[in-house]
DNA sequence: AATGAATGAGACTTCATTCAT
DNA sequence: TATGAATGAAGTCTCATTCAT
């Protein structure tokens, strides 16, 4: 019935909004956005999360307060857009990626590795959300400015971290336990060590970071006997 | 009578400052701050430091806001009287006791047992501490209210942590490691574990420690060819 | 067995907590609640409410804004206070009193001196509320920070205007005709004269009010062929 | 062909402002500065004229702040170039036209008709502009936004009205009075009766205010005895 | 010493107005 | 000229601390 196929090809390039590139005024907004994050994630570091104060963001991002407002409505909005956008560097460093070693352990110590250069990269940010809590999901207060950062539960990096453990149980990588203590232990052994890492000049990152990831396999590893992890017994 | 009563009044008292029994005064003195330091403990559990107010605080102390002003000039020295007072306790918890095993493997699980005891005690008190990560002193902000609860180092939990596992290393117990990484390693894991078993209710905060330092325990300990551990290699 | 009565007394007195005389501090606490209301109301005829800022109602009032706010939680809640409290005044003085007259005319004519003696004495208030139709309750906007001040519609001075005058035409003082509109139209020229009596500092308050009364009577007069008010016919 | 061309272009129009017809420019200008009138109008009975927020307004009339701004000023050019013109169409619909009864009583009718007609027309603008008195002249509150907004006492709504009572006193139609007050309980009236109306979507407006018109020609309609009205007494 | 109201600095947020594009 | 983001003054409300009783 109907010849013109062009039409069609347009139409749905305009129904779906593609790839138009980001005019001047968008590009703008988002160097704005970016730079009150990049602001905020330096001021929560110094003052913690309740101690930062919005004229203190504006001026470290060279703006006024209004204009803070102009892009967040709320002091919370900016702790919200940072954290969840962390957290999803977060979780895609962490995924399991194309070339990733099959075996637990190598898998493991790569995806590992690619997580604490993210956290080298973002000191700033790190160096407040893990003093804060803020991804180890069941320890935020509820009183918490972000504690509802991340409403599903599978978006979680929390959660990311036991299902690995649960395959380092499976291939035999990882002798049986309790899977959530597993992970509660490593992550904050992980978060200790770290800290420690960027408050200390003589230390590197990731060096330290490598170090507690060949400590956890150690404690994890199945000794020749078969003998289960301590709780198990 | 007496000739000599000026003396023993003022001179014996002040001077030496002997044993003589706390007044009534003194006593009750003593509860108002017990008052006080209590309600600050459930108060800052559950609304953070910063979050706190003193007037609930003196609410829940049953006691006014100006009683609460005449024992602590300010907020943050109430803070640091809980830190300090509970710091202390934790050093005597973690403290060698008379009866302590020699073994160096043995007195880390007895000494930790009763550190873990203590925690469980006083969860209003650490489940705010170790979030706020208040025995990790490397790591609490320098703009952080308690940063300045203790001057001495050597009065720190923290110190004494890393004296017990260089005794572990001398021991032979420990593979020969960096301490400090590995103090920041274990007290970050215990931190996640133990928190994680107070938020959650089906667990118990004295098993789930145990189960960390088990955990640690073979992270740490020497294999038989005697392989370093991770980062001295 | 028990000689003594005096103790009843008290004791009956303690449980019902009765006349006791207020003590010191809530005699103290009403006069700066009373002082807080007499300086909004005088900011407000001023500023209107909108236009009226805490700080100058304290100000005004001879305290600091915190003291303002240990009163009253809100901006809002000081309208609603006035509101309250003045609209009960004018129920009061609109309310039939055991001596008024029997005869509709008559009372009508002493109760609504009794209101515009309240109205003379409290100007300030009157002239902003009048203007802001506080007292004509459909007439204000829902977006009005005192819409909400009188949940129950019993409370208001409106139905009691609606119910006299449903009085006077069931004595046939009042030609037949719908009370509502008649309420309208004499609240409305009741607030335009007495408005125009306050702001114009020639004109006397109450004689303006009875001649406006005197007016209204006269309209609503029923003529002799009986004849209803206009709308009805 | 045309030898004088120069004074045609500059000189006519500047001097003598003839009635060239408006340049496109002109009125698109024109359409512009209606379509912010219009959606302030809508805005400010919504919200109160200290409410209503720029920003809106633009919204509503589909332009951009900044738009609103080459056209007005500050708000409060909005504002009064609103009442004013408003406030025209409210002097032309009351004044006496060709076909106008000569009879006061007659008169009355007819004028008020055209005024209660024109306020329905503009729901939008009269239920904010009743609201705030904006034309009962000396009641606006001089802190009021629009208090400025009519230099010419002569071009006032509120005078006409008094020179028309005064008419009807002459003619005997009005009972002899004080036309200030007069002046006051009429507009008080109507102002009550026709919000009323359009708060209350069972009323029709203009029977409504027409029947309030009846109202008060009762109540100022000379008795037969002569007596004058009541504060003449 | 206990009380609790008074104080006022300071935080967050709004919005009229300006300005660069 | 239209645009809409940037600006910052100003308002509301909170809460640590002081003080009179």
């Amino acid at each position: 019935m109907n010849g013109n196929k062009a039409p069609r090809k347009a139409g749905g390039a305009a129904a779906v909004a593609p790839k138009k590139p980001p005019s001047l005024r968008q590009k703008a907004k988002a160097l704005y956005r970016q730079a009150i994050l990049d602001a905020a994630e330096r001021i929560f570091a110094t003052q913690g999360i309740r101690g930062a104060r919005i004229q203190d963001i504006a001026k470290l991002a060279g703006m006024s307060v209004g204009t803070v407002y102009n892009h967040f409505a709320q002091k919370e909005e900016i702790v919200v857009a940072l954290i969840t956008e962390r957290e999803k560097e977060l979780r895609e460093a962490f995924a399991c990626q194309p070339h990733d070693p099959q075996n637990f352990t190598e898998a493991f110590r790569i995806r590992h590795e690619r997580v604490i250069q993210l956290i080298r990269t973002h000191k700033d940010f790190f160096s407040f959300a893990l003093y804060e809590g803020i991804f180890e999901s069941e320890l935020v207060p509820s009183a918490s400015m972000f504690s509802t950062h991340s409403a599903d539960e599978h978006e979680r990096f929390d959660r990311a971290m036991e299902d690995l453990l649960e395959q380092g149980g499976r291939e035999g990588a990882v002798a049986p336990t309790d899977v959530v203590r597993l992970k509660r232990y490593h992550v904050g052994a992980m978060r200790g060590v770290l800290m420690g890492a960027m408050k200390d000049p003589s230390r590197d990152v990731v060096e330290e970071g490598l170090a507690a990831v060949e400590l956890f396999l150690r404690a994890v590893r199945p000794n020749a006997k078969g003998i289960p992890l301590p709780d198990i017994v």
